[in-house]
DNA sequence: CTGCGAATGAAAAAGCTTCTCATTATTACC
DNA sequence: GGTAATAATGAGAAGCTTTTTCATTCGCAG
């Protein structure tokens, strides 16, 4: 039951934010868009609306269950908070997303910050290149 | 002259695209949305509509003569390519923008897609704080 | 079980960006 | 300099993702 997650976070336990929660969590892709979720949902037989969907992702996000990424395309995706935080390499030919953190990196950001002044509230690293498997094609 | 900029990329020289150009050198903010520097055009009485300023800057972007970057908040804003390569630091509260460059983190990216397997195209490293002058507000 | 406040769905709207197409400007050439 | 071919522009429509509105439905405390 992940109805207590939903309520962990603050969040009436309804049939969408459930469904939605499913989703996200028994699905192939890690990193979704939201359009991405209505249609699985659609897929199911669920009949709930893409505003919803928005919504709830955003109540997500909010209540920090999952992270919203702005990969290069425009449209946000978005990813369910399980592991620590961790950054990205998208392959700009198929869209494979791969995951890495890098503690020297991480230790260095924060240097910079604090050396310009900053009080560091968040950080996101895109990395975009070309997969190996790509490379070959 | 910066016409001679225009012809070196390739781009017939047309009264828009000098104007742009002026307005990305010789503005304040080395960091414009389309919006702003359509705004800043209309300020200097041009009458330039706003499709030409993205077609515009979409064009510069293609030549190589500005970098486009995706910001938290949707819309892109764009920077003249002047110096080398860096990486940027966004106040959250009042939008001040710090520009940086670390050898470290630059190495370690290198580092990690090739160990990845990827083949590195381009990369974006943006940190959201809060500024100096926001802190003791 | 009931009732009230919160959540939902459908559709409209918003915000940014791109496209269409008639008009205008630029450039290569004479 | 003048001209024709071709590319660029402007206005508005359209496209896309995301948010808002509002009438209806649902969840849950009592
Ligand atoms: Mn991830
Ligand atoms: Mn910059
Ligand atoms: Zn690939
Ligand atoms: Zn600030």
């Amino acid at each position: 039951m992940e109805s207590s997650e939903l309520r962990k976070a603050g969040l009436k336990v309804t049939l969408p934010r459930m469904k939605i929660l499913d989703i996200l969590e028994n699905t192939g892709s890690r990193h979704q868009s939201a359009e991405d979720v209505y249609k699985a949902l659609l897929d199911t037989g669920e009949d709930i609306g893409l505003a919803t969907v928005y919504r709830v992702l955003t109540q997500f996000e909010a209540a920090g269950l999952v992270t919203r990424h702005h990969f290069e395309g425009g449209h946000s995706v978005f990813e369910l908070n399980e592991g620590s935080h961790h950054d990205h390499i998208v392959c700009v030919k198929c869209g494979k997303v791969d995951e890495f953190i890098d503690e020297t990196i991480e230790k260095r950001q924060q240097d910079i910050a604090k050396g310009l002044g900053y009080e560091l509230t968040d950080h996101c690293l895109y990395m975009y290149g070309i997969c190996k498997k790509c490379q070959t094609l």
